[in-house]
Order: structure tokens, then sequence, then C-alpha cells
DNA sequence: GCGAGTAATCGAAGCGCTTCGACGAAACGG
DNA sequence: CCGTTTCGTCGAAGCGCTTCGATTACTCGC
């Protein structure tokens, strides 16, 4: 194992030295950094990752508080997770995963233990149960998602009482009279996962105000719920053309069962999707969505994490602005 | 911050006699034990994982290396992700997420700066480029998948090439004289990934014992891809009664594709599946599969990883055997 | 009843790093 | 030209833990 003293020998000077150019916390004549600098891919030295948490209690890990059950829609939490590591990389920091049936013990032991400089917690619920150990750690926190009081968490979200009404705004300015939403399971809504309510509540206000008629189904993700749900929603809304759908997991099942069913996409019945950009893509109909920017709210959860660790900054609550491409599977409504 | 001199003084003793109630290294009297586990639990006392580190050499992390690209697929890498997460932690280990994408600098990085005691390492390709840095680690390391050439690495995967096999004694059983096999996409064979190459031999050779007609036919991950592929099928094979899809991602498709051409699934045509057991029952119709097991390889490959690390055990290839459960989608050949 | 184990505990060294105070040399201001 | 900064470097302390003797007090066998 090469250690700092190793190099420190190579290149003619103290550990300290050594130490301070690898920190930049002191001043280093060009000279002795070059040596130096030299001496370390010279010798292949790495910092012993245990030595330097001691030293400085700082470990250079973030902690990334993931949710593995399957109904939440797992592409895109994999485009999180990825955008999340990469993004600490550049920041020299890695990234420790725990799943969120580590429980609030769990998040004290990898505070108490030092194992992470700072948590990002995935899959926020509107009464959050971990907020109270969260708030005890002591250590920069940054929630995916949106509790009912924050408080002093930084929290980071796409805007989906935004997306919710944009939808409809699309749809309205098409001029579709009736809709529908296809929402996440009911045991989305159940758990009280604050994304879903956000986007209905998006949804109902703006289709009340550009008096349309609006329905929301809850649907899980299976063929079998899917049938039975199209069924309430013609039979509530026969008058139904425009179809919000926000749960990918059914997306692909959906257009196959409109298709059965007769209905032309968008020429009888327009769907409008919330999803990641290239799912929208990969459908048998391209599909006009509002994006989930997974990868861009992990790079954002980092660089969120990060400030607060360097400036001690305060927490803020940052909500992307939905944004929606238009592909082709929403027209105008047939008259 | 409760350090093990608190916990000492707490409990009337000294630090290395708490330590060694908690490694267990030494005996300890069973009210010693006692006093001490009361003060630790009384403080909250987590011990410092830099210090334990820097003083062991030992981390009790394990670093996981994923392929983060979307054309494989995803379900199937979060699955093994939380097997590992879950698994690491009965041995009070932490999961460090890394990315195909840091490569052997990384690689060597994390075992240079002592970041983790032991290393799995997913989606390894035959002839793996990483093959070489990996044995220069001098660290327990764990493939899942099998390269050419193992030599001392630890391997573990289902056992493809018995896949392939039984997929094809499946149908022959019940009659079918012509099948095709639906693969990965190009670019997977391309990458020399190595189960797809395996499964194919398998396939190949039974459906040659069993004088089979069979054709293979890569796939795409989209529905132009999937139409394209199946004309293919169609042309090549008219007579064509049983398909075997190795491809989790057109499965969907594929179904609402063969519908719409008239064909019943398993009467006009049979489908067997390589996937895991809840996406062959989630699909409009279910389906016979055979299963990859992905949980089980997480879990398996942290057990075979610790065991290097307490034993300092042999290096081993584990390959499990392939469980085909039908479900209806296969049924006897059309006569 | 005495030497040889064994069980239970302690003290101290040391893991590899960061960081603080000190120090000599050079630069600077009046 | 002398006091004061600033620059570049060093030495030493110490982060919290594990682990290796050393030590004491017993227990046994004969």
């Amino acid at each position: 194992m090469v250690t700092i003293a190793d190099v420190a020998r190579a290149a003619g000077v103290s550990p300290s030295t050594v130490s301070y150019v690898l920190s930049g916390r002191r001043s280093i004549s060009e000279d002795t950094r070059r040596r130096v600098q030299h001496s370390i891919s010279e010798l292949g030295y790495h910092p012993n990752a245990g030595a330097r948490a001691l030293a400085s209690s700082r470990t250079n890990v973030l902690a990334l508080v993931v949710p593995l059950r399957t109904d939440l829609n797992v592409p895109v939490v994999m485009q999180f997770v990825a955008a999340t590591v990469t993004e600490a990389r550049t920041y020299d920091h890695d990234v420790l995963l725990l799943t969120k049936n580590e429980g609030p013990d769990g998040l004290r032991r990898i505070a108490a233990s030092a194992i992470a400089d700072a948590l990002i917690v995935m899959d926020v619920e509107t009464s959050e149960p971990r907020l109270p150990v969260l708030r005890s750690l002591h250590r920069p926190v940054v929630l995916i998602g949106v509790p009912a009081d924050p408080g002093d968490l930084t929290c980071v979200d796409l805007d989906f009482t935004a997306a919710g009404a944009a939808s409809v705004t699309h749809l309205a300015d098409l001029g579709h009279r009736e809709v529908a939403l296809i929402g996440p399971s009911p045991a989305v809504y159940k758990r009280g996962t604050s994304y879903a309510g956000r986007f209905l509540r998006g949804f109902r206000q703006t289709a009340t105000k550009r008096k349309m008629r609006a329905g929301s189904f809850p649907c899980a993700p299976s063929y079998d719920a899917l049938r039975a749900c199209l069924d309430d929603v013609f039979a509530e809304h026969p008058g139904v053309t425009g179809l919000v759908v926000h749960n990918e997991a059914i997306l692909g099942p959906l257009l196959s069962e409109l298709n059965r069913r007769g209905k032309q996409v968008p020429q009888d019945i327009s769907v409008l999707a919330v999803c990641p950009e290239d799912m929208a893509e990969a459908q048998s109909v391209q599909l006009t969505s509002i994006a989930i920017p997974a990868a861009e709210l992990g790079s954002l959860a980092v660089e969120m994490a990060m400030r607060r660790l360097d400036d001690g900054g305060q927490a803020e609550v940052r909500l992307l602005s939905p944004r929606l491409t238009e592909r082709g599977s929403t027209g105008l409504a047939p008259s």
C-alpha cells in the first residue's frame, strides 16, 4: 500500500505538504506541486478513504435512499440513480445505496457512524414518517418529493401541480371538452405519495377552470386492471376524447387495448402521457408527453446536497417546471 | 459524537474491552458484556466507520458495479441490486454503487483507497476488458456472468446454455417441429455479452439433436424492430409453431402484435419467455417461462463474496439450473 | 500445594491522514 | 533599513478504532 509518507519521501517534502497539494488549502510553490503530483502518479497513490474520513470528518460519500418496491416505476428510479452516481463523481463523491426498508434506524446508523456526508431520499410521502429522524441527523438531506412540512430540509421535484394543469390546458386548447386521468395505482394514492395527489389537484383545478368534464381513474399495473379501468372510463364518460396517463407501466397495454377497441389515436381519442422522454418515444404511437426529468432531478439533488455541504447554505424547495412535448398522440377533438 | 471511550467510561471498563465485546475476538465475562451492551444502547453508540476501517483494514462495504445503459433489462438489474443490498445488510455490510463507465481506473481507485472490501461486477462480457484490473486488485471479486477465462475470479450466473436447451426440449416434447428464437438486441450480441451467446448455443444444439427446424432472430427493443423481426420469422419459417423469447423488453409488444396478426396463443403459436417470474405473470397472457433469478443471483453473489472475505476461500464458478414454469402460453403443436 | 494453563481485562501502539501552530525567507511599506 | 506581512514548508498532535502483549486472578492435575 502506497501512503502519503511514500509520496512525501519520493518528492522530498513532508507529508503535510503532500496533503496541502492534494487539498489546495495552503499555497504551494509551482515547483513543489509539480514534483508531488509527479510522485503521486508515479507511485499510483490514492489516499486511504478511512484515514481521510477519520482525520477530516468528511467521507466523500453520499447516501442515496431508494424505494425498492416494484409498483413504482422502475426505469424512472434507475435513471435517477444513474444520474445521481454520475453527478456525484463530478464532485469526487461516491454513492452508498440504501433501501427504504432500512427505516429510521438505518438512517441513524449511517449518520452516527459517519458513513456518509449527506443523504438523498427518494419516494417521499406527504406525511413522511422519516422526517423527524432526518432532521435530527445534522447532515444535509435532500428529499425527492415534497412532504407536507419540509421545514429545514431541501426538496426538489417536478412541479406536478403545474404538470397536471398543463396536461388539461393542452387538451382544452385542442378543443377537448371531456377528459379522463388514468392515474397511478390506488396503492400509490393510499400511501400518500405526494406527486400523485399534486398532479391530480392541478388536473382537477384546471379542468374546472376550463369548464370541462373530467374524471380520475387510478389503475393498477396489469392488463386486467387496465381493461376494467377503461370500461369505467367509457361508462362514466361516454363523450371522453382525451386521456391523460400518469402511469408509465400501463402505457403499452393502454395503446394496444385502445387499438383493440377500434379507437384510433389521435383521431378518435387523444392520449397525453406523463413519463420519461425515451418511454414516450418507444411506444407503438409516439406519445405527446410531459417529461418526468429523472436524470435532471438526480443531478440537481446532488448539486443541492453539495452546496449545503460546502456553503452550509439554506434549505430550499425547488420545483421544476413541466415540459410538454407534442409527438402526435394528441390532436383536435373530434367534432 | 459518542465514542468508544464514552461507552467504556459509562460501563467502567477500558476501550479495548468494549471493542472486544463488539467484535467477539476475545472472551468477555457475561457480566461485563451486559454492562457494555447496556451502555452502548443507552448512549446510542455507533462505531465510527472511518476509524474502524483505518484500524482494521475492513470497511464493511461492498462495491457493486452496474451497467447503466437502458438497452439492458432495467427491472432485472433493479431486482439484482435490491437483492444485493438486502443480503449485504445481513452481513453487516453496505453497498457502494459504481457504474460501468467508471472503467478500470475507477475500480483501481476503489481498491487502492480501501473504500470497499470486495467487488461484485454485473454485465460481464465474454472477453471482458476489465479482467486484468480486477485480478490485480487483491480483493475478492464476484462476476455476474462468465467470461471466456475467469481464472481465479468467482463467477455466478444462470446456466443459459441449459436454459436454451430446456426451452427447445419443452417445445419439442409438445410436438413442435419448427421454432424460432427471438433474441436480445443485435447490440447485445455484438458486445459479446456472454449470456446471449450461451443461450443461443443451447437452443441450437438441442434443436439439432431433436431434428427441429430452428432460426434465431435478434430484435431491438422497439415496435418497429419487432414488426420487422416477426415479418422475418414468418417469411423464413412459414411453419413455425413455437417462439422462444429471450428479450424481456418486447414481450408486451410481441403479444399484441401476434394478436393483431390473428395468431392465438397458444392455439396457433406457443410462446416461451425467458424473463423474471413477475414479468411472465404480468403480461396479457400468462407466459410459460424460464425464470431469470435476479434476486437469487444477487444474494448468492454477496454470499460468495463474503465467504471469500472470511475464509479466503477458493474461486468457483456457479451456474444455476434453469427453472421452467408452465403458465399456458405453450401448448401442443397445432396439427 | 505448586507449576501450568486459561479466562478476563487493561494499556499502549499505531492505522494514514488532516490541520494547527511555528518558522525561516522573501517582499513590502514608510 | 527595520518592523510587518505574506509565502511556502515542516513537525507534531490527534481523529476513533483495533490489536498485541502484559498482567492478574483463578482453576486444574497430580
